[in-house]
DNA sequence: ACAAATTTAGACCGATTGGTATAATTAAAC
DNA sequence: GTTTAATTATACCAATCGGTCTAAATTTGT
């Protein structure tokens, strides 16, 4: 049944999938080069994951949601708050993109484009991340006292602005779209907020 | 020297390359592909461009970025302003989704997460394209009574929650995020302009 | 300890990848 | 009209692609 060293094998393979589709996306992503970086031979991951690529890769997409979701519930609660939270969010892609070259942006943004529209699973895994992002932040702005429909165009726009900004500071190489996007945002959060606790 | 077949050869094969790579990324649309869909043999392809699929693949950026240009300017020339040019960039990029089964997003954001990090001509044809957007609306904006300083925060907004609105579109297979982005920016847009016209 | 099920290891596969080389063809220059 | 350069057309290449298959190894249940 359970098999201790067969969960981590299959935890290597999504770690490193994951790594890899978010610097280089899904098509560039070799089979073997997974392989190789995690050191698993291809008869495990064809036993962990069947049907092959597409099945890893959103396994990959949900692995980095969770771990997206971790960090930002840390971010709120360190934070205390939907705009402190937010500009604390915009700093650590910033400073992951700053440390990398412009390498890792967005984990699942690319893979989105490439693979959406083409393979469900990953569609979905991709939907739900974006979704998630969305979720903590009505909740916390909620929280805060701002109407749940105007929360909802809040986050939307909160999680459109920081994808779009990954995307303009991976073309330009520099973070300046992103600080831009942490400096607007957060003020268009303040306001609603305060609306929110007078009208 | 120049030779009318030629030029009309190379067209194909960028205009093949662009529509491609915009519904399936760069590295998943092989060169195969573009010249079975072209019709074009593979001599000529590297003929026209002898460093391969990443040259006729950043040729294709800024065939795009070209045709988006053209596309914005008849738009603020027949909106009138840049709040309902906006809207109508905005209609475009909807109607574009909505009719190719939410396939058809930004033309140049795929490639720019692909490879904008390993290859430098690709990177700096797309750090053009996004460019060409901003500059378009800056200017508009200043010509509509923004100060400069403003309207490229303004411009640079608009960029990234229309980028971040066309993942978001593609990730739920819905318009939706770009809807509320539309409502959103537009309402910014006549904020700015009539602080710009009061102050 | 033994048997059964799980997991790994890696050889192997056809198809496709981007790219090269060269010969035939075509147009331009004189 | 002949020479010269530009362009096209394919045949060809090694490398890699994702995926299959089977045997060995390993762990679990009894």
């Amino acid at each position: 049944m359970g098999y201790a060293k067969s969960i981590e094998t299959r935890q290597k393979l999504v770690k490193t999938a994951s790594k890899l589709i978010r610097t280089q996306g899904y098509a560039a992503t070799g089979i073997q080069q997974i392989l190789q970086e995690s050191g698993v031979p291809k008869g495990s991951l064809y036993y962990h994951f069947p049907a092959g690529k597409s099945e890893l890769a959103a396994e990959a997409v949900r692995y980095s949601n969770q771990f997206t979701e971790g960090r930002l519930k840390k971010l709120i609660e360190m934070a205390g708050g939907s705009v402190p939270a937010f500009q604390a969010f915009c700093d650590y892609y910033i400073a992951s993109l700053e440390t990398t070259d412009f390498q890792k942006g967005c984990p699942i943004a690319t893979i989105t484009l490439e693979a959406a529209a083409t393979v469900d699973l990953i569609q979905a895994a991709c939907e739900d991340g974006f979704a998630m992002i969305e979720r903590v932040f009505i909740e916390q702005l909620v929280s805060e006292g701002v109407l749940p429909k105007e929360a909802q165009g809040q986050a939307m726009m909160a999680v459109t602005a920081v994808e779009g900004a990954l995307i303009l500071c991976r073309a330009r190489r520099n973070s300046e779209p992103l600080k831009v996007v942490r400096g607007r945002i957060a003020q268009d959060m303040r306001d609603a907020i305060a609306r929110g606790n007078n009208g």
